[in-house]
DNA sequence: ATGTTAAGTAACTTTTATTGTTACATTATG
DNA sequence: CATAATGTAACAATAAAAGTTACTTAACAT
């Protein structure tokens, strides 16, 4: 099954903002990312609109940080993509009545959320600046 | 995102199968499922692999249990389908030199690592007699 | 002012995994 | 030996993410 890797991919990104002190365009951010540029702007329209990057058009323009990475969460950027549930483990509800099925989505469904709470919790115990600590995380020394 | 669903629907039916002092055809899950008996026998032929079910060819053929389901769990039925990561999220490998990107895949794997344990460890404490108690559970009585 | 550099965005295509389907071989039973 | 079942290969349909094209809009530099 195809897996949404834009979490991985966005955070990589926003982690290279910190360091420019001029923004960043869309063109080279998915050099960056082997993507492509409007796959940039779709995903990280998302961010702006909740106020973690803003962008500016024309000359020199291009995207930063509205936020200082250590206000910013893994879980901020996981809820800013919007993507409902995190697993590749989906559940039939096409027999309504029968008793079984119910039984058996809720015990798949209790094990599941007990998961995602877990990992949401954790998510939002780690904030963007901790990944990059230790580096000088350039632009230019990227691959 | 199109997510697995084999296992909510074959727990389904082995809780079903429970019953029926002969055993069921393909065709008769397939309806169950409202789906096709050939995705029946792929997925159920992971589990016979696994001596969690039996096949009989010819007539008054079909499929029954190899062990009672209070020696089966959920750990059981989801690591017989085989299905790698339970998760959506994929990471991206694609600059093995950026050491942001290490960082950055790094802390979601661990976070998706704990989850992912704890999933499993949750699935291995359910057996799937659990999920028939109470109910007369017939196939005729399935809608 | 005007040309250039950027984002914004809609529409479409490609990719990839699951699921569904067809067709036929094989085997056991009545 | 006809029938009812599984076994299985090959292919089609579906769905979601990602990629692409084409064009619009806005800001800056000259």
């Amino acid at each position: 099954m195809r897996k949404d890797s834009r979490l991985s991919r966005v955070l990589h990104v926003l982690v290279h903002l910190d360091v420019p002190e001029t923004p960043v365009t869309s063109d080279k951010m998915a050099d960056m990312l082997s993507t492509n540029p409007v796959v940039v702007r779709r995903t990280m329209a998302l961010l702006r609109e909740q106020g973690f990057v803003q962008s500016a058009k024309g000359h020199n323009g291009g995207w930063s940080l509205a936020k200082p990475l250590h206000q910013i969460t893994l879980l901020d950027i996981h809820k800013a993509l919007g993507n409902g549930s995190i697993f590749n483990i989906g559940l039939t509800d096409e027999h309504t009545q029968c008793r079984i099925e119910h039984a058996v989505n809720a015990a798949l469904r209790d094990v599941m959320d007990e998961a995602e709470n877990l990992m949401l919790k954790r998510f939002g115990e780690v904030t963007l600046d901790v990944l990059g600590d230790g580096f000088q995380s350039s632009l230019t020394a990227h691959s």
